[in-house]
DNA sequence: CTAAAATGTGCAATCGATTGCATATTTATT
DNA sequence: AATAAATATGCAATCGATTGCACATTTTAG
């Protein structure tokens, strides 16, 4: 009568008049098992639809094969890309993906973290919200010993596994880029500095200028969260100032494309009158008019590693911690090239 | 010694000289158990850090408080954003989502979905694979009585729940809108028929042509995977014809942005020599120049529906099926905007 | 002041798979 | 032939939370 009861382990013992120990030990391949016995069991198992239950076997050896991942927004290409390249690295790897978006809000990224906790993920990859500043959620799966690992967006306080892109080197040259390019006043669009990416990026500008000998002017530069009408305002804020920029890189390609709009709208020449540049290569900057020059970011590699390296932490148990920097790449696109070096592509 | 052993109901038990029964009771608000003791012991609970095991639980339960969620690239816009509407109810519900991707590859696809049952979800969402034309990897969960539901691509022959989009309406609206603006000689690019959303799209595109007294050449219709270079293509064949078409309806957007990449390079001006429609609103379809006209479907509602739809099944044991058709917006942009009529935006 | 009803708590089995230890059987060694 | 070694299998406890049933205590009713 009770058609939706699994066949278990139990039924198959019965079957055969052998115990469950001896099947448990013929489907996980145990050597002290023999090769017929095997076969006959495993041939049962077959027959009777059994589909080992992962929940019983994860509460008895403690390990849940899942693998947490904590995003601000998981309806963004670059995070849904990690994601990708998560899943496909944890899914070869017998692991299930079990996902989670923070929107951006610490308190919504505490609970999440929490739930993952509860629900015993094996490892915790995560890019933290914009806005949290307090970091005792994840220090709890540090102290816990459960592998975590940041990417993109980490916390230097936090002793682990990084997977991040060099966004210094990224903010150097998208300057030393607009330097070659003949601008002369380059403002820069930062996002929120607690956050090291942005912190990077904005620092990465600051050398170029420096290493130029340019004239490093604190009001070219802009601080705030990157939304697409943060760049219109910012367009706004700098084209108003008694001296405008003749450049700006922006901190992200939403912003890079508003504030394009509203300069082209404004009646200003792009990239003739100023040139612009964006960071992610977000897959419309590529296709907008005139395209926008950014920097791209490993998204899918930047999931692979992630995936790569906590499961040989959650496998191995290994206690040392590296941060993985991969390089980004400049890509010059119309918003940017007024033709002055030969670099363009 | 042994410091990473989290503190069970056990546990608290034996520090309050009950019975673990009692605080199992107390912690899940059974009315069995007085306010006074429960206090008590969630007082001890909290204080021993103590966070319930929801493997032993799901186990017990035979419930695992999880969504599996099946899409054919995570890394899309429209099923991430779907993604991102599931998690946002399930999360809500106390549910975890668990993701996987079938990169469109039917192997691919069975495997997840075999997974998945192993896994013991508690439901499945799931947009089928182009490829996938055998679908017992599906019935084994209508089978066994575990919620369904298919959003965007569903298949026809599977009663259960799914959430689509008006594909026929949708192909239907973009074919009378290219008429209106003058168009007489429209073709379309199709996606592969055995998938309904395109098979649809491609109907609302000859009952619009029937309804309107224009004659359906079939040599205008392409039907391919709808990739970049598929757009590239068809835009080749198509415009080499004897009598090329004067528009284009195309598939989806990506295929409609390097169709019309290729026409523009080839000299033609779009919309006034070739009107382009794409379809699925991508991001760039907006800030490409000119602008892609297209059909929204809302991705994030069709998310946050399906997981409401499932969890409803789950928790209520609903077996009652629905198809829940979300209406699509024609979006109409300068691809396809000659003036010709009022109805722009 | 009892009997009946209501309330509070515990025992022990259960969910299904795993595994240390013990036992039984076969093969090898001297 | 007797013992050691190797091979094959089973018993029963375990992972941690849940729950039917039983028992104990308190309250209410007659």
């Amino acid at each position: 009568m009770n058609k939706n009861t699994e066949p278990t382990i139990h039924d198959i013992a019965r079957e055969l008049n052998i115990s469950a120990s001896t099947v448990s030990r013929a489907l996980n391949n145990n050597p002290r098992i023999s090769l017929k016995t095997k076969e006959k069991i495993k041939a049962v198992a077959d027959s009777m639809g059994y589909r080992p239950n992962t929940l019983a076997s994860n509460l008895r050896n403690k390990k849940s094969n899942r693998i947490g991942i904590v995003v601000p927004l998981i309806n963004r290409h670059f995070f849904s890309s990690v994601i990708s390249g998560v899943e496909d690295v944890a899914y070869k790897a017998g692991y299930n993906v079990v996902i989670s978006q923070s929107n951006d809000l610490a308190s919504k990224e505490i609970e999440i973290v929490h739930s993952m906790f509860t629900n015993r993920v094996d490892g915790l990859i995560i890019s933290i919200a914009m806005q949290t500043e307090n970091f005792d959620h994840l220090k709890l799966f540090r102290k816990k010993h459960i592998p975590l690992v940041f990417f993109d967006r980490a916390v230097p306080e936090i002793e682990t596994d990084k997977i991040v892109v060099d966004d210094f080197d990224g903010g150097f040259r998208v300057t030393q880029h607009l330097i070659n390019q003949g601008y002369k006043r380059i403002g820069h669009l930062a996002g929120p500095q607690n956050l090291r990416t942005y912190f990077d990026r904005k620092n990465g500008y600051i050398e170029a200028l420096k290493q130029n000998g340019v004239f490093y002017d604190e009001s070219l530069v802009l601080v705030n969260t990157l939304t697409s009408e943060d760049g219109t305002l910012a367009a706004q804020q700098l084209m108003s100032l008694q001296n405008p920029p003749d450049a700006i890189f922006c901190g992200n390609d939403t912003t890079a494309l508003s504030l394009m709009i509203y300069l082209r709208d404004k009646g200003f020449r792009i990239p003739q009158d100023i040139g612009i540049v964006g960071f992610s290569n977000e897959p419309f900057s590529k296709v907008v008019s005139p395209s926008i020059s950014t920097i791209a970011q490993p998204g899918f590699e930047m999931g692979q590693k992630a995936a790569e390296l906590i499961i040989r932490k959650i496998e191995n148990q290994e206690r040392t911690y590296q941060t993985i920097v991969l390089p980004t790449e400049l890509i010059i696109r119309e918003s940017s090239d007024r033709g002055k070096s030969g670099q363009s592509q």
